[in-house]
DNA sequence: ATAAATAGGTAGACTGGTCTATCTATATTA
DNA sequence: TAATATAGATAGACCAGTCTACCTATTTAT
């Protein structure tokens, strides 16, 4: 029997990814062995290190498309905003929305903060993870310098306070499997931003 | 020479915890085996099976045991505490507190909420987790009622919102390195509190 | 008091298995 | 033809856990 290749469906890479974003978001990186990536992606061992340099590589990648597509979830929501605190709102749906992205069996809270966990402190997926929660609460910053423009102390004060509320009630989330803490966490939001 | 034995220090079970304390919080569970544990704590592999049923057996007491030294630092902070609002910044001050406890090779934040990321969903471990920040939530909840004793419903909202903020920022002070983030959240709380 | 039993410690070899990564040899695809 | 895929063997490190064999206290029994 030939083998699906890839004219049925995605390039190796695009499988390898895939089958990598299932297995480490619900088993873990250092449980989540090369074997069962690949056998998953249905696709050879030596095409995983044809396509990546190392497991560590593919990590770093799995991290980055994770970003790039909580920032795309992000882009879609922000377009169809228009006052900064919908924007603001926004962030919190992606939140939402990402949430969904490769639980197969079962909620386990961010991706990327798990992956994190599990990485050393020297590990550039781990420093990809920080970039990744920087930019969120940069996002939240410059609607709220928006909405307080003459007061730049508390809008930091309140981006800080926005995403502590988020990653918060998405490690709290993470706990419980399921992602109803981070719908409470809007609701505060929301409550926050009517009072401003 | 003679082995150090129990006169001269902690019994083999506490050698074994207090090495595994510091190698599962700097390097991970999975990363770190046994025979690193044995090593550290100056142990043959045998006390630890004499004491302990298995890995994840000592997995499950370390967190056990980091739940009770939070307890333990929080009823400590809370005792000199009198207002319900003095009694919940203790608890952020028991979580700064609390921050240090085995941190040899830089701050990663809450050691349970990392551990809980690497373990698998029906773990024993994982559930003490999940119940520990169960327990840290219902002492706000409780101050909070005796502050909102006719608002049942905003002290449960307020008891969500101060839990996130703590589990927020020491999500994201793990990532950064240092415990700041857990000072800025203690101000937001004070400023809630003041509020009330 | 002395002897035996018990509890708990040591060092380290060993088993069976998994891990990442490389290599070979063949087949498919453009 | 040249690049890229395949299956699968292999290397070498590491894993959890077991086992043997010995040692040293303390406790119990005679």
């Amino acid at each position: 029997m030939p083998p699906p290749s890839k004219h049925q469906g995605a390039s190796a890479r695009d499988r390898l990814l895939n089958a990598a974003a299932v297995l480490f978001y619900n088993d873990g990186i250092a449980a989540t062995g090369i074997d069962a990536i690949t056998a998953r992606a249905g696709v050879a061992k030596q095409s995983l290190y044809n396509n990546f340099a190392s497991k560590s590589d593919l990590v770093t990648t799995y991290i980055e498309q994770r970003h790039d597509e909580w920032l795309a979830l992000y882009a879609a929501r922000a377009a169809a905003a228009h006052h900064p605190k919908d924007i603001i709102i926004a962030v919190f749906d992606a939140y939402d929305d990402h949430a969904t992205f490769a639980y197969e069996r079962g909620f386990r809270g961010c991706g990327l903060l798990n992956a994190a966990a599990e990485l050393g402190a020297g590990d550039a997926g781990r420093k990809a993870v920080r970039r990744h929660k920087e930019q969120v609460e940069e996002i939240l910053h410059n609607q709220l310098s928006q909405l307080l423009p003459d007061d730049a102390g508390r809008a930091e004060t309140l981006a800080a306070h926005l995403a502590f509320l988020l990653e918060g009630a998405m490690t709290r989330a993470g706990l419980e499997g399921d992602a109803n803490r981070l719908r409470s966490a809007r609701a505060m939001a929301r409550d926050m931003l009517a009072r401003l």
